[in-house]
DNA sequence: TGCGGTCTCGTACGCTGTAAGTTGCTCGTA
DNA sequence: TACGAGCAACTTACAGCGTACGAGACCGCA
């Protein structure tokens, strides 16, 4: 007997879907990170053999890609009307954000290069603000070009050093390190010993305000 | 009769070291990058079986946390006396130097997190000019941390956008990436379209002012 | 009833890192 | 000269990987 949905749910038809694959991908990803993700755990997870997936998929980098491009669709948009350098600002700490309860994904942006769809829009979305604001194009793409650099190079490391257990305090191997080096680069040590440098949020505020001061001041000279 | 060679080289004794799978496994590295790695090939390359390897080396990753160190190796180091802001900017060209010749290398480290000797050492030798113009341990920390993270950032980007065939120019696919974009992002497309955007060292340069020109003005107010 | 399209699966190939155990070599000492 | 220690290289084997290829199962439609 048959009920009339619109797929059986019989037989060949597992419900399996680039969608469904994605979410679940992202799910792994999340818990046990970018080197954990295979495709046959993962068929598994979805309760489907192997190689069912590449019907849906062509290739394991091509859904990482989409992935990838999956969290820049998780980014606020700026305000309408909204003023550059504060939008600005938003959209990088909500890249922080995003990085850190990713971290696979800061790793795969430097693997992957992303231009899918949702990394576009959200490009063009800070666009607006700014050419809204009179900068040129060419101004508007630098300026982003450096504050996102410095973005993906600060939470890369960030990251990175959560990953190995560090948080907003010297991390467990630091006397280690500190011994390895002591005679040596006893300057080096001693800024190890500085406690304010651990402060991982104080240290990208800091960053972050100088790339846009001297974006600012660069685009105010140009005028 | 015996000459008195540290190392006979013969029967047993290939000439392996830690330091001779190092060399190898950099050659391979630069030429064939990191995915295509493997601790079979660079063990046939040498002349060996490949579990030879792990006799000098305790594991993959950790011969290429060595190999990433051993870029840091090949940094300058500042001229004694130098003043803090020439000397960084000069290491951080040095920095995309290095990144572009090697273009695993930068991938390598948002993977690994080296602190690695070499890398300590150059950390150490920068920490150098900014003390002695006066910056306390947490301005120069800070300030190292701003500028190469922009730094490792844009030549993240830039040793990807190039391994995929981009040079100083609108690479081969953009019309097609254009094409797909042009009615839902025009103001995204248009940005694409800006030939001075594509001059890479241009918008290394760009950056970098800005995020030096930040900390020059953050430090100088702290006086 | 048969056909073409859509989806799932089984098998197989050629890779990977490395754990465990074995062999041969050289050397210091007896 | 004999022997054991230790170093260096090798052999074998395991568990896993991405995915090419081809064979089915099921659907709607003619």
């Amino acid at each position: 007997m048959w009920f009339g949905k619109p797929r059986p749910a019989s037989g060949q038809h597992l419900g399996l879907s680039r969608e469904a694959i994605v979410r679940k991908a992202m799910e792994v990803l999340d818990e046990h990170g970018l080197a954990k993700l295979s495709m046959r755990k993962l068929a598994a997870e979805l309760g489907a053999a192997p190689m069912s997936l590449y019907w849906h998929v062509p290739t394991k980098d091509a859904l990482i890609e989409l992935c990838l491009d999956e969290i820049y669709g998780e980014f606020p948009r700026p305000a309408p009307g909204a003023a550059w350098e504060p939008a600005l600002r938003e959209m990088m700490h909500a890249f922080r954000r995003l990085a850190l309860a990713h971290p696979w994904w800061v790793r795969g942006i430097g693997e992957f290069t992303t231009i899918g769809p949702n990394a576009v829009a959200m490009a063009d979305a800070m666009l607006e603000p700014m050419r809204a604001a009179g900068l040129t194009m060419v101004q508007a793409s630098q300026a982003m070009s450096a504050v996102s650099s410095f973005v993906v190079g600060y939470t890369t490391a960030e990251a990175n050093f959560r990953s190995r257990g560090g948080h907003d305090e010297p991390p467990p191997d630091l006397g280690r390190i500190a011994d390895l080096y002591r005679e040596k680069h006893p300057r080096y040590v001693e800024m190890l010993d500085q406690q304010e440098l651990w402060s991982l949020e104080g240290q990208f505020e800091f960053g972050l305000d100088c790339v846009i001061d001297g974006v600012k001041a660069r685009v105010a000279a140009l005028r």
